[in-house]
DNA sequence: CTGAAAGCGCTTACAG
DNA sequence: CTGAAAGCGCTTACAG
């Protein structure tokens, strides 16, 4: 394999001219420049990265880490966050942490060591003694210490879902959710949810429970064992929402007309026959996507970064 | 940022012993090694990996090329690939290739300038003269010269799919399927559907064109457009059976009473009421994933690996 | 068991 | 506009 020390022999002049070349940089003779592309062609010249890199501090490499990447929200976060790094020459390493803190901490390892310029993050953990906010980390939904975040404006959106449900008719609405470790944005929603059914002096129902990905079906059951008679559910999430699916078709319970339901998320949705039927907020996945880059990019440059990022969500409700 | 060298003067040993410790290499004295333990300690030093990899001439990173991580499909690849990449100490670096092939081979590039120390590829296009089997590549369904690659067993399921329609009575059996541009193990399904209508003396009826995702609509509709009466079909992929599912609500055709449909793959089928009512053919994602990353890692370590590595796939039918 | 030196492939001041 | 040199942080023979 050539490297740049044959390519300056073959051309007649220094490294230095030669990295110039290769970096397209000005002040090269045109003449020289010529000679120098003249060999880089005839001796098949790759630029070796890892001389870059060693000598840049720097490899170009970002780090996604999510729960788990076979997750429609997730890879859709995936997809985008490529799109956005490969435009700015980043490549992404993507890793699904399965929920175990042990692999968010290998990778935060890593940056450390240089094996990546930065993290972006979807956790469940929390993280205030790790100094992070020293590196370049950008966390989606979560909220740590002083490390950046980017959320979709959970508050407003679920207010508008919750106040949809009571303009519906809706007397007995319960919220239900998984419940996270750390003080998280997904927490508003859950919030806006008590807000509404306060200021219309309707009951206050919430099931939030810390669960793990795939229990949320018994937290259903019990909803539903617990509170007769409901007429208006907001889950948090499509996981719920398909339970909440699963329990009605059992139960002989109709969708809208029995119990209407909105759903936070909406793209993991078994919808089916029930497509249209459910009303759900939609986050804006591909801006957080690209916002998530900019923000850690700007860390990566040593550029001053908002702390939050907020993107607005939009309330979707079924035609009726 | 502390680095060996502070290591070392610091421990009051050389730059050779402090490299042995941190490599856990035998000889070093019980002493010795704890000195430059504690040295490391208190200088809180993290191995810097960019050295390490020009040194070693090799990153730890390899990298997943799939036409778009949005899809169930390869998400759940690109799932099991990390997984077992990552027991091995390597890290990945997920592509869409969102079939433009100008974006493989700026992978490729990638691979020759050292960024990755190598590629598991799933591709539509053709790569005859860019001496890939050089490089540590592995294809997965599809084959190249001596591009390894790994392979799900395309003939003896369809083989027994399309019996299986025949053995239900079926006399008017379309083949629908997307043809890739290169030689692939997905024309393996076709053949077998061929050679079950022949042998047992049913019209062949096959409709395959070059289609990108998301044009399987037209497609279908030509299918039934231009042939009437139609038993049964054996469809190449979800997108086209989704296809076929709406084309079916749309026009009043009962599954499986009037038309009984086997679909590859079965992971990104919109079921819904039509659960149990298709027949499919799982993909063995988890053994597809993995075998290519091991046959990769034998690549990477310069050991012989086989060209094609063959998986079983399973026929899984609905009860009736 | 240990240290000093060479070198992995590049870029970046520096001097001219 | 150009070249020689230093150095990025590590590992690996080599010699002792």
């Amino acid at each position: 394999m050539a490297k740049i020390q044959d390519v300056a022999r073959c051309a007649g002049v220094g490294l230095g001219t030669v990295s110039r070349v290769l970096n397209n940089e000005k002040g090269v003779s045109e003449e020289t420049r010529a000679n120098v592309l003249k060999a880089i062609e005839m001796l098949n010249y790759k630029r070796n990265s890892l001389g870059v890199s060693l000598r840049k501090n720097k490899n170009m490499i970002v780090a996604l880490l999510v729960p788990i990447i076979d997750h429609p929200f997730f890879s859709k976060l995936a997809y985008f966050i490529e799109d956005e790094l490969d435009k700015n020459g980043y490549s992404v390493i993507v890793s699904s942490s399965q929920s175990r803190q042990s692999k968010e901490y290998a990778m935060i390892e890593k940056l450390k060591r240089k094996d990546v310029d930065g993290i972006i993050f979807v956790t469940h953990y929390d993280y205030k003694d790790e100094e992070l906010s020293k590196f370049p980390v950008v966390s989606i939904d979560r909220h740590f210490d002083d490390v950046p975040f980017v959320t979709s404006d959970n508050f407003d959106s679920s207010v508008k879902a919750c106040e949809w449900l009571v303009g519906k008719g809706c007397e007995k609405i319960a919220y239900i959710g998984g419940k996270t470790l750390v003080e998280s944005e997904v927490m508003e929603r859950e919030r806006a949810y008590r807000t509404v059914m306060e200021k219309h002096g309707l009951p206050v129902i919430v099931k939030s429970e810390v669960i793990k990905h795939g229990e949320e079906g018994p937290l259903v059951e019990a909803l539903f064992e617990e509170n007769d008679g409901l007429d208006g559910v907001f889950a948090s999430g499509d996981a719920m929402t398909n339970m909440i699916i699963s329990h009605c078709e059992k139960n002989n319970i109709n969708i809208p007309e029995d119990l209407k339901v909105v759903s936070y998320d909406g793209v993991e949705m078994k919808t089916g026959e029930l497509k249209n039927k459910i009303a759900f907020i939609a986050q804006p996945i591909e801006q957080l996507a690209r916002e998530s880059v900019k923000v850690l990019l700007g860390k990566i440059n040593n550029e001053k970064v908002a702390l939050r990022t907020q993107i607005a969500a939009s309330f979707l409700k079924y035609e009726d």
